[in-house]
RNA sequence: GGUUCCGUAGCUCAGCUGGAUAGAGCAACAGCCUUCUAAGCUGUGGGUCCUUGGUUCGAAUCCAAGCGGAAUCACCA
């Protein structure tokens, strides 16, 4: 780490000069600007105090002293109190041959991708994400392997997009811990049981008919969340008559109205455990459970551990009364069971009804309570919305009053809400974007674009439609993942399938250029690009390209801890944009001179194994060819 | 009403652990394909970084107050 050297380096001058000592961990050095000549800049400011002089001067001092002192510091011009560093071109080289060396030859230049070699899989996170449990057995992320929820869906309704938001961002932050170094399970919780899915039962009992997935047609989930839409019309007619006949409110006409009341008869016989009510229940489910299946599939994204509130919920009701027991917990007059939040300015929180039965709360507290016999996890996240905020921060709470060491090892990543150009989704307004519907449409868009671009010709219709998806949901994962998790977001239909510009279609373009090239070097010649050059002379566009390559590390290492794809995603369209503009100036094989082009070759390998590896780290492929 | 989050170009977003002249894309306009994929590249115009105060050599970035928006404060999940 040459920034390191550099920092003590400044901090043994610092001592020198002024007798003062400084951590060399507290000077931070920075890229420099780009319409400013160098590599590094120090703010020499914070030092001017000690030296008595201009900052002009000091980092003149400090600029003479690290040509000495640090053999790649090659040159340093003062503008104002900035000390710009000009590193020697070796430096950024050798990291370029080193870089390559490490990463393997890329082999995908045809394609045929999967004929790589074994060796790779160490260093490519994208690879190593495929290997799962058992590595780093005797390293601390394997006992403590990092917890991933996310996706949490009902099992009454198909998915949609708030779902796409949280499924992508759930798989890619579980991607990035696993290529900082973690081990990660990726879990999800599946709310199957509750008034809602009886409701959706209810229906189909009623005007199913004896209906299947099979006999329909449907796709189980979309068949299931029918009924539950045919359950909430009827209820609306039939507290619409009751509303009319008693003048009473909305609310309550609905919870008086006859459909309601069969509706928690349903739910009270499956807590009762019923076999017929059971055998409905699990038939249901299972059609949502298919359907869903296919479209996580053709999402991308997959879990290492299913949870179900069905089971859970029971854990929860143990460990509450348990704290009811050791008197963490209380109990009311009417027999319900309350947490007293009193002294964190909060009300209550119930756990427990009346009559015994559990609420959302409880069902976490024993997922919690089972995920930690399970794995003893060092850290558990839960990819959930931000309108549930306040939940997750009594969730702590309660487990901290509770006693439970993992406590604290809780993690909310909240994320914004998804906003049509026209507000939020309502279901009730019909406006829910479905998750299938998005997918098909982004594919569609994207075979049509490629149709009229025409360089496909010669795929195989197999080639051709794994093309289509590969771009459609590049465009659409890129397009949700680049804006920061926190903040809502605005879902533009007609933008998200934009393939110009900042968008993933362009980043792949990009790789598919790259792939092309090296295809046609072809792989004598790329073996032979792959030797160290030390007299190479960098020109300023293939330099540029080069440190922004080098700062992969570092935006991992960020978006990792932050936990924000958005941070990669925004870092991969940099690289993009700066080897296109490489590409654009500069030829590479017709390139006369042999050394300047292996460099150049060289360079685009590498670019091409940088987006292809941090693409990975967000779901999205990229194709050999566009 | 309390709490939390957000406010940057016409639109969508970067930049925020304080550093130089605040950046991209879209949209608009003007250029560049006999040359490795033009899904590309280049240029022009476009800013009260919500407001006001404070801290600092230096604030879009930190602090306080205000304004505007969102979420939440369920015996729903």
């Amino acid at each position: 780490m040459i920034e390191k050297k550099i920092a003590i380096a400044v901090a043994e001058t610092v001592a020198e000069v002024c007798g003062q000592t400084v951590d060399h961990r507290d000077i931070i050095l920075q890229k420099t600007r780009k319409d400013v000549e160098g590599d590094l800049t120090l703010v020499v400011f914070p030092f001017v105090k000690a030296f008595r002089q201009s900052p002009e001067q000091v980092a003149g001092i400090l600029g003479k002293a690290l040509l000495e002192k640090v053999d790649d510091v090659e040159h340093y011009t003062v503008v104002k109190g900035f000390l710009n560093l000009i590193l020697a071109d070796r430096y950024w080289s050798g990291f370029l041959y080193n870089a390559v060396d490490q990463s393997a030859v890329e082999k995908e230049t045809t394609q045929h991708q999967d004929r790589d070699s074994g060796h790779r899989q160490e260093r490519d996170p994208a690879q190593h994400q495929e290997t799962g449990p058992g590595k780093h057995q005797d390293h601390d992320p394997a006992r403590h392997p990092v917890i991933v929820e996310y996706s949490s869906p009902n099992t009454n309704k198909p998915l949609h997009l708030g779902h796409v938001r949280n499924n992508l961002l759930g798989y890619s932050v579980a991607c990035l811990l696993e290529a900082a170094g973690k081990k990660v399970i990726r879990a999800n919780l599946v709310n199957d049981r509750g008034i809602h899915i009886c409701k959706s039962m209810l229906a189909w009992l009623k005007y199913g008919k004896g209906v299947t997935p099979e006999t329909s047609g449907k796709k189980g989930d979309k068949l299931v969340g029918d009924f539950y839409v045919k359950f909430e019309s009827e209820l609306r007619k039939q507290a619409g008559e009751i509303m009319e006949g008693k003048g009473v409110s909305e609310e309550e006409a609905r919870n008086g109205a006859p459909l309601m009341q069969e509706a928690r008869d349903l739910l009270r016989r499956w807590e009762q455990r019923d076999p017929g009510v059971v055998e409905v229940w699990k038939k249901m489910n299972g059609w949502v459970y298919e359907g869903f299946d296919a479209t996580y599939k053709r999402m991308g994204v997959r879990f290492d551990k299913m949870y179900y509130e069905s089971d859970t919920y029971l854990t929860g009701r143990e460990i509450v009364l348990e704290g009811l027991r050791d008197g963490a917990l209380y109990q009311r007059e009417d027999g319900s069971v309350w947490a007293d939040l009193g002294r964190y300015k909060m009300d209550g929180k119930l756990l427990l009804r009346a009559d015994g039965t559990s609420v959302y709360m409880t069902q976490d507290i024993g997922t919690a309570q089972l995920r930690y016999e399970e794995f003893a996890p060092g850290q558990m996240i839960y990819v959930v919305g931000n309108e549930q905020d306040h939940h997750f921060k009594v969730l702590k709470l309660i487990l901290q009053l509770l006693g439970k060491p993992y406590a604290d090892n809780i993690h909310h990543l909240s994320y914004g809400m998804v906003e049509l150009p026209d507000g939020r989704m309502k279901s009730r307004e019909g406006t829910v974007v479905d998750a299938d519907d998005l997918m098909d449409e982004m594919v569609a868009t994207a075979r049509r674009t490629t149709e009229e671009l025409g360089k496909t010709h010669d795929f195989s219709e197999e080639d051709k439609e794994a093309l289509y998806h590969t771009i459609g949901m590049g465009a659409l994962k890129y397009f949700i993942l680049r804006v920061d998790p926190r903040k809502n977001m605005l879902f533009n239909p007609e933008e998200s399938i934009d393939i110009n510009g900042n968008t993933g279609p362009f980043i792949q373009y990009s790789y598919a250029r790259i792939c092309s090239v090296l295809r046609k070097a072809g792989e004598p010649r790329l073996q032979e690009a792959f030797r160290m050059d030390e007299s190479i002379r960098m020109n300023k566009k293939e330099k540029q390209l080069l440190k922004t390559l080098y700062d992969y590390d570092q935006v991992l290492a960020e978006a990792a801890s932050e936990m924000s794809p958005a941070k990669m995603a925004n870092y991969m369209y940099e690289v993009a944009r700066e080897f296109n503009q490489f590409y654009h100036d500069h030829s590479i094989l017709n390139e006369p001179d042999r050394s300047t082009s292996n460099f150049r070759l060289s360079l685009s390998q590498l670019t091409a194994h940088v987006i292809k590896t941090g693409m990975a780290l967000l779901g999205i492929e990229v194709p050999v060819r566009m």
